[in-house]
This record gives C-alpha cells, structure tokens and sequence, in this order.
DNA sequence: CCTGCCGGGGG
DNA sequence: CCCCCGGCAGG
C-alpha cells in the first residue's frame, strides 16, 4: 500500500536502462521462430539473417528513443572533459571547415597486428569477456595519449594512381615499418587528436577515446550503470579528429597525391566492421549483418570520410562497413591493396558445414557465393 | 582438383 | 533491392 509506486517507479527506471537488452530477446525470439519454421519450410534460414538484420535496426531506434526520452541521468563527467568540450569545439569546426581532416596514424600495439584476427577477420576472444574489445579498451589504458581506434587519415590512398597489385603490397610493408616509428616525423607538432561524438545534435568532442566512449554510452546510449561494460556500441558513433593547432599546412598535405610518408596507417584492416556483430557475436556465433565482413574491405578503397562528418546523423544499421569507413580508410589493408582480393578464409564455411544437400541452410552470403557472415575467419 | 567469393547480370 | 552463377584464385 505504501510501497506500491515505489515499486513502480524502480521498475520503470529499472525498465528503461535495461533496455538495450532487449537485443537478446529479440534474438532469443527470433530463434525461436527459426526453430519452428525451420522443420517445416526451406530457406528460413536466410529469413532468420534477415529478421536478424531488422533486430538490430529495431534496437538501434528503441535505444535513440530511449536515450532520447528518458532523461539520462547526469552523466559523471571530469571537469576535464567539460573544459575539452567548449574548447575544442570551437577547434574542430574550424579544422573542418578549413581543410580535410588527417588521421593520426595511430600507433598500433603490436597485439593487433598478429592477434586474433587477421585481414579483416575477427576473431572475438572467447577467453575474455571483453575480447571484442582487445583493440579499443587496451589500447586506451595503456596508451592515453594516443588514439586508440584504427583511425585513419583518408583520402590519400585515393589519388594514388591505381598501380599494379604488388605496389599496394609494397605500400602495406612500408606502412608497417613505419608503424614501428613512434609517429610519423613530419608533422606531429602541435597535433592534438581528439573524438568527436557523432551523435546526432550532439558534436561532443573529447581529448580521449575512452572519454568518447563514456560519453556515448552514458549519455547516448543511456547504460549508466554499467560504466565498464562496453559491446563497442559506442564506437560508432565517434570519430577521431586532428587538430592542428598552429597551421593548415597539414591539411594541404594531407591532399598532396604523394605523401606516401603519412599514409602509415596501422594495418588495421576492417574490424570496425566487426563491431555490428559483435553483439550478437556474444550470443548468437554466427550471426552477422550483412556486408559486416565484405564490404568494408571493398569500400576503404575509395571512402572519404568526409561525408560521415558532415552527417553523422544516420546510424549504423545495415551500412555498418561504412559508418566506420572513416577510421578505417588510412588503415593499411593487410598485404592487400588494390584489385587484390581478400585472403580468402580459411575457416568452416556454410558449405562445409552443412554440405550442398543442406544448401538453404547456408547463410545467404554463402548461398549467394559471397563471402560467407556466418563463419567469419 | 576443391572451395571461397568477386564481379556482374537478371528479375 | 534480392538472388544467381561464371569464373578466378588460393590451397
């Protein structure tokens, strides 16, 4: 009799920031139905990815929504960050509107160039609970002052004139001895590398990845309680930027057709294409949207990232590969380049698993001979 | 050989 | 869009 809008208020509350989780019951439910379609028609399978696909849209609004409607408590923020804000923003406009943004080659730990995923390929590790994570959490901690994410400085690698297939191997080795180097020599003076939330009517811009990253979640994705725990959701919705703080010459070189010298991006390839999945990774394997894995891999070829500053405004959904285009472009691609295709993956493949018998059971990549989301290398 | 999957084409 | 498949290329 007392209690009972206390009750109601904790549950509400409690309702809310639980939201995200709805993920899991759209999965679970989706399951369900495959479950039961499967024994009775062919091709479910397929829809089942589909359904998969429109889970994670569906989730993505409820969370705007929430984010949105519920009045996100105060997110604890360090004064810090607060100061970053006002004055960087102020920066970042004018970088970008002066001159195309350059991405730090971000110094890379080494973990990432021989880890568990390879060329693209991701390979979430099941030993940690974070393992999603190992580029984006680690990296933070252990090197604060440098950017973390596979950010990359872009457009260069467009101008280049597309040569034969072996340069673009011959630019992928040099860009890795060059990762070697603490930073790239010429111009890294007076270059502050900051994240810029991209939500939408937000423009937040903070000094570290793992600020970013907090702000995003709090603020955005409204999971406060759980400061720590992170799917790398937020990940999409922040940039990395550079600010030059004394001049535009960066921007113009960043433009030179030959500055090879910069374009030494750590060899990350596409895990930013991962990041989609890996929420579902975490309960359903095999499951992925759509072009997570392919098109990514295709796209850093030609990606400006410019477009994504201008517009942060759509989400991720089915267009994942690209929303993160911008961290990925300057990254090296493996010892792939141009035209090359992609190493091929090595591990079990729909048409391994279930055979030619069971094709409808394939995921529909593999039935329509694309690169298979199910089991990605 | 077999197999993954790109590129391209048809509905 | 969705779907197929020729044909190339790695193994």
């Amino acid at each position: 009799m007392t209690f009972p809008a206390f009750q109601q208020e904790d549950v509400k509350y409690d309702v809310s920031q639980k939201l995200p989780d709805q993920q899991f019951l759209l999965f679970t439910t989706k399951e369900e139905d495959l479950k039961t379609a499967e024994t009775k028609k062919p091709n479910r399978a397929h829809e089942y990815e589909k359904e998969n696909t429109r889970s994670v849209c569906l989730l993505e609004q409820k969370r705007k929504v929430v984010s949105s409607n519920i009045d996100v408590p105060p997110a604890r923020k360090s004064s810090e960050e607060l100061d970053m804000d006002k004055v960087t923003a102020a920066m970042v406009l004018t970088s970008l509107s002066t001159s195309p943004l350059v991405r730090s080659p971000p110094v890379r730990p080494n973990e990432s160039l021989n880890g568990s995923w390879k060329e693209g390929g991701f390979v979430p590790s099941s030993t940690s609970s974070s393992g999603y994570w190992s580029w984006n959490a680690p990296s933070d901690q252990s090197n604060p002052s440098t950017p973390s994410p596979p950010l990359s400085a872009d457009s260069f690698k467009v101008f280049r004139t597309p040569s034969q297939t072996d340069d673009g191997i011959d630019e992928a080795e040099t860009s890795n001895l060059l990762f070697d180097e603490p930073i790239p020599r010429k111009r890294k003076n007076s270059m502050k590398v900051m994240f810029k939330c991209l939500w939408k009517n937000c423009g937040k811009v903070l000094s570290t990845a793992a600020g970013i990253q907090k702000h995003i979640r709090t603020i955005h994705l409204g999971r406060v309680g759980e400061s720590d725990y992170s799917d790398g959701e937020e990940d999409f919705y922040y940039t990395e930027i550079r600010l030059n703080t004394d001049s535009v010459a960066d921007g113009l070189s960043s433009l030179s057709p030959v500055s090879p010298s910069l374009a030494s991006p750590p060899a990350f390839p596409t895990q930013d294409a991962i990041r989609p999945e890996t929420s579902c990774a975490k309960t359903e394997t095999k499951l992925m949207t759509p072009l997570s894995r392919s098109a990514p891999t295709n796209l850093y070829l030609v990606h400006t990232d410019h477009a994504y500053q201008v517009s942060p405004t759509h989400n991720r959904p089915a267009g994942s590969g690209e929303q993160k285009q911008s961290h990925t472009v300057l990254s090296s691609p493996p010892r792939v380049a141009f035209g090359l295709r992609k190493p091929r993956g090595e591990g079990k493949k729909c048409r391994k698993v279930y055979g030619m018998e069971n094709r409808d059971m394939w995921c529909t990549a593999c039935r329509w001979k694309k690169a298979c989301q199910r089991f990605i290398d």
